[in-house]
DNA sequence: TCCGAGTATT
């Protein structure tokens, strides 16, 4: 291999094989090429993304070693390189071993940043505080990068304490000073704070300062403070960049304000995959899911393609949806262009699965899924719970525990809906204890809620008062409603009363709670009180949310209010309903509703089909095979059953 | 191209 060639190959090439690595090796040791620094560090980038495994990383070092680099700077390529190709602790190793003495240069003021990034990628702050350790013995404090990396450091181990504090010794800052201690305070949730940072520079922010500090503004939803953000970068700028206008895009849809989103995100020229998924996952949060899948079809044909984020983005949009079809859809894009399933995907799939009834796919994909993290098992248990299989929720929450996933307060919210659904009393009394004494996780508004809803379906009134009691929070409308739903099963009309005074005291309580009483008269036979109630309902402006449900025929959905009948196939949605209220009454279910449904219609021979479930499929003459699922898509402090 | 900060997900 001539020198010339060595020198551009490890330049530019961006992959050299192994057997040219060797050769490279041996050249570099017999030409007197060692001596230069730069081509050294080309073939320590090499060194570092050659291998994948561990003790390779090891021999990484000592090759470069072996070669006896005359500075630093090929072993700062060496770990940055690690870093960069995913191996942290490698680049960490070898830091430790270059600030032993293990070879015969000591780092440099690039040697400390490298170190530190790696720590950051590591997550350890143990590792991290060595380092600082050495860079202050080393005397590379002085060093702005190394400061800011320090910043950085604390603030990704979520030490907000120690990052204001590495900034506040600071003798200069400059604005990645300033972004990397707001950005410590928004990873840590101190939102607020980070806005107080902001308020406090005194230097003019850039582009990754303001996408920043525009996190902030969403999670606070403050749309004022990030409005003037807005209007200062437009001002200054003329044009948004794309990555402000990103954050942009997302600070209004944190702050509900879709229709500036909306507008912002038109103005763009260009728009990229993260701009798409912003505008998208807004309109899912904003329960707007419908106009969520309508943006997927204009993003498909602007050209970007979709990529694992956005993906579980649209899987989102289908689950509150309840459209198996575009489900399905999405789920075999995943599968056909080998999207990667991260704990991400898996997750999304299984919960598009369980919340469009098909809760034996999402298991089946759940058991199957390479990566699972504590919200994969939190979608699974909701599946279930979903359902009605409050048992199976349990003891997936069991198998959760078993394969050392930690619960966490989303974990208890699903397993404790799971219980209610079933009226499984006991169960629900050990696991919000467990919850408190076993796991130290302070019960939210919605654990109480679940309890008392708990209690008071089984008609434990005087336990689910005792819950209410002890709250150290006052009880929502939701929790209150939870009780109320208790008094109209049992026809307890003065306790609903005594709620209610308590209800008054809430501002906006909504008109739930009042539906809930007027039901609690009606089913006392108290139709003057009803009609009073409905009279102070409109008094104070209050109306009743019409109930919607979703239905699915062929995959094309249709929403439903109460009570609308104007449908092609409205006779055979009746039909599917009536045997769905008749399966509910067989089983004496806790649910009364039925908000979802989808149907199939199939081509078949009906001889060959005359085996299959009886309940889940109807023949509709014509030699068409209907078949349904059909289940509540409602909080889980309501009810909720679903068929098969 | 040996160093430090930033935007989208369940």
């Amino acid at each position: 291999m001539p020198v010339s060639f060595l020198r551009a190959a490890l330049a530019s090439a961006p992959k050299l094989p192994a057997a040219a690595l060797l050769r490279a090796h041996a050249l570099l040791l017999t030409s007197g090429l060692a001596a230069d620094a730069a081509l050294l560090a080309h073939f320590a980038r090499h060194l570092a993304t050659a291998h994948t495994r561990l003790p390779a990383h090891a021999d990484a070092f000592r090759a470069l070693v072996h070669l006896r680099p005359r500075c630093a700077h090929p072993f700062n390529a060496l770990m940055s390189s690690f870093t960069l190709a995913g191996h942290p602790s490698a680049a960490f190793h070898a830091f430790a071993r270059l600030a032993s003495g293990g070879s015969l240069v000591r780092p440099d003021g690039y040697t400390l940043p490298a170190a530190l990034k790696a720590c950051v990628r590591l997550g350890g702050i143990g590792e991290g505080r060595q380092a600082h350790a050495v860079a202050a013995k080393a005397g590379f404090l002085g060093r702005l990068p190394v400061r800011n990396a320090l910043v950085t450091l604390y603030g990704a181990c979520g030490e907000c304490g120690d990052a204001r504090r590495a900034f506040d010794e600071m003798a200069e800052r400059d604005v990645v000073s300033w972004t990397a201690l707001l950005s410590a305070f928004v990873r840590g949730g101190r939102f607020a704070e980070a806005l107080g940072v902001f308020a406090e520079m005194d230097i003019v922010p850039n582009e990754a300062t303001l996408s920043t500090v525009l996190v902030a503004c969403g999670r606070l939803g403050v749309v004022r403070a990030g409005r003037a953000v807005h209007g200062w970068y437009v001002k200054r700028e003329r044009e948004l960049s794309l990555t402000v206008g990103n954050a942009v895009v997302d600070m209004y849809v944190k702050c509900e304000k879709l229709d500036l989103a909306r507008w912002v995100f038109d103005s763009f020229q260009t728009r990229d995959i993260v701009s798409w998924t912003a505008m998208i996952s807004g309109l899912v949060q904003c329960k707007r899911p419908h106009e969520a899948l309508e943006v997927f079809n204009a993003m498909q044909t602007s050209g970007v393609k979709p990529d694992k984020v956005l993906l579980s983005t649209v899987l989102s949009a289908c689950a509150s949806l309840g459209s198996l079809e575009s489900g399905r859809w999405v789920h075999e894009y995943v599968e056909r262009k080998g999207i990667e399933w991260d704990a991400h995907v898996g997750t999304s799939v299984v919960d598009m699965y369980a919340k469009c009834g098909c809760l034996d796919i999402a298991v089946s994909i759940f058991h199957k899924m390479p990566f699972k993290n504590v919200s994969s098992w939190n979608a699974m248990i909701n599946g279930f719970a979903l359902h009605g299989h409050g048992r199976q929720a349990v003891e997936c929450f069991d198998s959760m525990i078993a394969s050392g996933f930690p619960p966490n307060e989303i974990t208890f919210i699903t397993v404790l809906g799971g219980c209610c659904h079933s009226g499984l009393v006991q169960e629900g009394r050990r696991l919000f204890e467990l919850m408190k004494q076993s796991y130290k996780l302070s019960p939210w508004e919605e654990h109480y809620g679940c309890m008392v809803d708990l209690f008071g379906r089984a008609g434990l009134i005087q336990e689910a008062c005792n819950v209410i009691k002890s709250m150290p929070m006052r009880p929502s409308v939701f929790t209150w409603g939870a009780l109320l739903n208790a008094c109209q099963t049992h026809g307890l009309v003065d306790l609903s009363h005594q709620i209610l005074m308590h209800v008054h005291e809430l501002e906006s309580s909504g008109s739930g709670v009042y539906v809930l009483l007027s039901n609690v008269y009606a089913v006392n036979d108290r139709w003057a009180d009803v009609r009073k109630l409905r009279g102070l309902m409109s008094e104070k402006e209050m109306h009743k949310e019409p109930g919607s449900s979703v239905i699915e025929v062929n995959g094309k959905t249709s929403e439903f209010l109460a009570g609308q009948k104007n449908h092609l196939n409205i006779d055979e949605i009746w039909d599917v309903l009536s045997i769905l209220m008749k399966q509910i009454h067989f089983e004496g279910s806790y649910a009364l509703s039925v908000n979802w449904l989808v149907l199939e219609y199939k081509e078949v021979d009906l001889a060959s089909d005359v085996n299959s479930s009886a309940l889940a499929r109807t023949y509709i003459p014509g030699k068409r095979l209907l078949t349904w699922r059909g289940g509540c898509l409602i909080p889980a402090q309501e009810s909720c059953v679903s068929f098969h």
